[in-house]
DNA sequence: GGTTGCCTTGACGTCGGCGGCAAGGTCTAG
DNA sequence: CTAGACCTTGCCGCCGACGTCAAGGCAACC
């Protein structure tokens, strides 16, 4: 398969396969007229990326779950490297739902804060002026 | 006062004060030798920018806020402009809150299943191998 | 042999909020 | 007079995951 092929199956762009290239993640071999040549293995790799990435991973942290399927593993998570990135992600993510939690309730009282301000400025206008 | 001083009082840097000015977010008099002179409004100004942007929002976003405090207001929150953009971020943020959530549970199921596995892959390889 | 379609490498553009540096003007204290 | 502290504009760099050309090679079909 090339690169092409893998692309639209991969549900992504040429350039795309190729930047993960460059950056170790997917692993072509090369025909005699210099094309990239993927197996069936690298689309799961693909997938495995994508599917990484959408929940916000970096490329830097996906590199050991693709290295768990090419270790032969069905799944790239069972992998002592997978499971510590896990691990850490996990301990982001709740630190950043703290977060954005605090934000959220910063928002919320700002919100009503501004809504009460202007009933008032309402009242006040209507008074003196009305 | 000239750019250092706000620099220093708003905890920021001069670079930073001339991009918010360049985004049109400051707006600094002139000294007859070319130095930005600003007036105490201006740090008020500042300080709105900043606790906007530690919460989230762009420069964009914020500018509603400054033209409230301009325009008088004890606060930039109370402007119809400001309260719109309050909405829209909350609305943001709780949608963001969903997602971090759904990748929460998702990498948490993840990683219990990695654990899982990786306990039953040991006790078959202690198994046979043991 | 010409067109079409796929492939190659290389290099610059994107977004946002700045950091940092260069080259020079200005003001003040000693 | 000079050092140094401040100011000016302008421009490149950064991060990350690519998009978007550009210029050219390769393969297949008519």
């Amino acid at each position: 398969m090339r690169i092409g092929e893998l692309a639209r199956r991969a549900g992504t762009s040429t350039r795309t396969l190729r930047y993960y290239e460059t950056h170790g993640l997917v692993r072509p071999g090369r025909s005699a007229n210099g094309y990239r040549v993927y197996d069936e293995a690298e689309l799961r790799v693909v997938h495995e990326i994508r599917s990484l990435l959408a929940i916000g991973f970096g490329l830097d942290d996906i590199r050991p779950f693709v290295a768990c399927l090419r270790a032969g593993h069905d799944s790239g998570d069972v992998c002592p490297d997978s499971v510590a990135v896990l691990r850490r992600k996990l301990a982001e993510v709740d630190d950043y739902l703290d977060r954005l939690g605090t934000v959220r309730r910063r928002l919320h009282d700002q919100l009503a804060r501004a809504i009460t301000h202007r009933e008032e400025t309402c009242l006040r206008t209507r008074g003196p002026a009305g």
